[in-house]
DNA sequence: CGGTTAATTAGCTTGTTGGTAAATTACCCA
DNA sequence: TGGGTAATTTACCAACAAGCTAATTAACCG
């Protein structure tokens, strides 16, 4: 994969493991055991996972005695966001013409 | 790469050039032979490209006499759009936290 | 028909990803 | 000190992604 931004939070947003593990830090920040407790996949493909998320800057790591807790990045889903967000228009536009194109056809002509 | 919808979008996002095609795409169809003009890149590797954007409902081609024109289409980018959405609420509390935080600092307390 | 242009398919190489098991680091507690 | 728990690192493997060249399909034109 590609190195540059984008393309590593893309990249790393293309992974069910990986967006469930965000949906869950969206609850708080959790353990590495935690976060690996409903996957059928063993610690250290799970710690695999955090180490893209975080090199992404969707998640960030740090220290309590032996714990080491995740906790949800604000940064990368933003850029994320920002970039799908220059699309928006073109997307609604779409579907303002297929509301015309529907309300046409309803009137019959 | 995984196969579940959303995988198969973000990985179709998570590369540069796939990214370019899409934001010139964004300007109005193009053929094959015009979207690769600007990289320096066989015709089939993006023709590739545009496979992999294809499948994630991102573009659409069509048929005219010898060219195959690309489209963007609306339907992946806002799948995209919907999932990182559900995050947004959670960087602006975090923006909200931070604001709150520097006003603080400011009062000098 | 034969030639040209547009694009895709096929086959190959190279580097990366996602997983494993085993070893290692780091910390806590008795 | 030694044992237990949390997590990472290392070494390895299979599958896949992204690029290339060469060959092929498809449609037009003369």
């Amino acid at each position: 994969m590609a190195d540059d931004r984008l393309s590593v939070i893309f990249g790393a947003l293309a992974d069910p493991t990986r967006r469930a593990i965000l949906a869950r830090l969206a609850q708080g920040p959790a353990s590495v055991n935690e976060l690996a407790e409903p996957f059928a996949m063993t610690l250290p493909a799970v710690s695999k996972h955090l180490k893209v998320l975080e090199r992404a800057g969707l998640i960030s790591r740090g220290r309590e005695a032996q714990w080491r807790p995740c906790k949800l990045e604000a940064e990368g889903l933003q850029e994320a966001s920002e970039w799908v967000d220059r699309y928006r228009q073109f997307w609604e536009s779409s579907y303002d013409k297929l509301d015309a194109h529907l309300k046409n056809m309803m009137k019959g002509t």
